[in-house]
RNA sequence: GGGGGCGUAGUUCAGCUGGUUAGAACGCCGGCCUGUCACGCCGGAGGUCGCGGGUUCGAGUCCCGUCGCUCCCGCCA
């Protein structure tokens, strides 16, 4: 038999007078006694079906004991609609299908929720996956996300890059997030670790001579979890030999103006902006800038150097935003409080009335010339923060975002992708006390600190990047260290004991050690950017089947426990979890 | 590990300073309806107010504890 000959979605003025079999489910029924409307829906879309008991007696016997999402499969004539009857809101709203035979292939059980409803609790979405994934908006981004992962791969295809696979069962590694543990059944009490990244392994690929590689890889982390954050990310993943950032680069915005041009209908503007780490700092507050809006941090830690005001003439840092608002007491109260939150002492304001009125608790500690570099305007209000600078660029990047989203200045259509660039290559640990590198250890320094780099680590810079979408980091990646001598300088300055280098990394240095071509590359999160081209909020709806904040499966109800005979051959016995610190 | 928010019919929510029988919409069940498209109209069923304890004559409401979810900080090279 044939289910089918065409999709619902897909009906329109050219069927008008074929017989068609449609198949689907039973999004809505309109029953009006005699006359029956089903709307039939399946991956293409929706298109009415009309049961009139004088054309088909059978067909209005099953239609009324048609309920919501059954699997219905109807045989009848595509006819034009009257023009009156026409339904603007739906693609097939042209025409509709007289049912001559309706057949009920399916039946439902009434839904824990309704297919329509918006805010509906994320665990009942989550335990009845396979209703929600019926929603026109996951619909959308899973189709979305098909579109994206070929366009990705028909462009690094055209640009000769090769698709191969890394183990999923590999080895841990001690730099990084904590890692998925996988114990053996061959080798009882050794575990396997599942990926971070296929890191190590596409060096390796570049050592092996191929210089161009690319994967679609899963990567995992056992990290805590958030809105954008999941424990097992899809990424695509990069390596090249004998690399160019610019060729780099270039590829990359070729592949986004691709991804966008498929996934969006938006054409990206090339080359994409760049800014240093320390710039996006400075005029940002954070390493992942939103620039869909214009709105930049400035600077008054000399122009109130000499204030009588203590906390702003001391500070080593001193930094404002201009905000195109004159705030209330109360607004400034609200402000100063979330400030704090993010670690600031106080938030000073300077608010400028419509009739250039100065009020401020402030002003009064500033020279008039000191004033007047701070440039106050009419209809504005700066909010200063003083403090580590560090703090104050988390502060006002925040702040930034607040009152970005809070005054309506981001341009919520646009995209805005930036290239970050020059990262310091390692971060003082307080907790460990000793260095960490930023990137990975195998990150390379950027031109001119090779020889130096280990001489004043903190000033060092990496030759790494990241690629900012919308204030998202959608990917990173920088170039590697290919030469052994330099690779156990940044070991030894990680503090990382000699044996433990050979235990590690022995294949790595080995590898190194046999003629490695210079080699670098990127990573790019196809969920992350699934989430940003649909502009969705969270991260769990850009996933067929998400796990929960908590790492559990709502459906599944993984992970769960396993027999003792099953951990028995694995030479394991659980003990109550002693959390770390 | 820490902080914020939430938890009341199947679902989304309302429920005031504690006070009669805990409501609405959608969904579900029954009936009517031949041009609806979020169809309409009439009727009905449906509740461990997350769980435990406490205060009180009386707790959905106040207090303590606990569990779950979610957002954020830490963490995530």
């Amino acid at each position: 038999m044939r289910w089918r000959d065409l999709m619902c979605g897909e009906l329109r003025r050219q069927h008008v007078g074929k017989r068609v079999a449609l198949a689907g489910w039973a999004h809505r029924r309109r029953d009006h006694g005699n006359l029956v409307f089903i709307d039939l829906r399946d991956r293409a879309g929706i298109c009415q079906l009309v049961v009139n008991p004088e054309r088909s007696p059978q067909a209005i016997e099953v239609a009324h004991q048609v309920r919501n999402e059954f699997v219905l499969r109807a045989e009848g004539e595509v006819v034009a609609r009257a023009p009156e009857l026409v339904n603007p809101n739906l693609a097939t709203g042209e025409v509709e299908l007289q049912v001559d035979r309706l057949e009920i292939v399916s039946r439902s059980v009434p839904l824990p929720f309704q297919l329509d409803e918006e805010g509906v609790d994320e665990t009942l979405r989550l335990r009845y996956r396979w209703l929600d994934l019926r929603r026109e908006r996951l619909q959308r981004n899973m189709a979305l996300r098909a579109r994206m992962v070929s366009t990705i791969r028909r462009v690094m295809e055209e640009a000769g890059f090769l698709d191969i696979q890394t183990p999923i069962l590999f080895k841990p590694t001690p730099e990084g997030a904590r890692d998925f543990i996988v114990p053996s059944r061959l080798q009882p009490g050794r575990f396997y670790a599942l990926p971070q990244s296929p890191q190590l392994l596409k060096q390796l690929l570049m050592i092996a001579g191929f210089d161009r590689y690319y994967q679609i890889a899963i990567c995992f982390r056992d990290e805590d979890l958030r809105a954008d954050r999941v424990q097992e990310i899809t990424q695509l993943d990069v390596e090249m030999a004998f690399p160019d950032r610019e060729v780099l680069f270039e590829l990359m915005e070729r592949m986004c103006v691709e991804v966008w041009r498929a996934c969006a209908g938006v054409e990206l503007a090339t080359p994409f902006p760049r800014l240093s780490y320390a710039e996006a700092m400075r005029r940002y507050g954070t390493d992942k800038p939103d620039l869909r809006f214009d709105f930049v941090i400035e600077d008054a830690t000399e122009a109130t150097r000499g204030s009588g005001f203590r906390v702003l003439a001391q500070a080593p840092c001193v930094r404002f935003l201009r905000c195109p608002k004159v705030f209330s007491r109360a607004e400034l109260a609200r402000l100063e409080e979330q400030a704090k939150e993010w670690g600031a002492a106080g938030l000073a304001s300077l608010a400028v009335d419509e009739s250039g009125e100065l009020r401020s608790l402030i002003a009064k500690f500033l020279s008039e010339a000191e004033l007047a570099s701070l440039r106050p305007q009419p209809g504005s209000t700066l909010l200063l923060c003083a403090g580590e600078e560090e703090t104050v660029a988390r502060v006002l990047g925040n702040l930034r975002l607040q009152l970005g989203r809070e005054l309506g200045l981001i341009d919520e259509e646009a995209f805005a992708l930036v290239w970050v660039t020059d990262f310091p290559m390692f971060e003082w640990s307080e907790e460990e006390g000793r260095w960490q590198a930023r990137h990975h250890p195998f990150t390379r320094p950027a031109p001119g600190w090779e020889a130096g780099f280990d001489a004043d680590p903190g000033a060092a810079i990496a030759l790494a990047y990241d690629l900012v979408a919308n204030g998202h980091e959608i990917g990173g990646g920088s170039f590697r260290i290919h030469e052994p001598d330099l690779q156990e300088r940044v070991f030894r300055l990680l503090a990382l004991p000699a044996e433990e280098q050979r235990s590690k990394f022995g294949f790595l240095l080995d590898a190194l050690a046999m003629g490695a071509p210079p080699h670098g590359g990127i990573a790019l999160g196809i969920d992350r950017m699934v989430m940003v081209v649909a502009r969705e909020p969270n991260l769990r709806d850009t996933i067929a089947f998400p796990k929960n904040q908590a790492g559990i499966d709502p459906m599944s109800g993984a992970p769960s426990e396993v027999p003792e005979e099953q951990l028995a051959e694995l030479g394991l016995k659980i003990v109550p979890p002693r959390r770390p610190r």
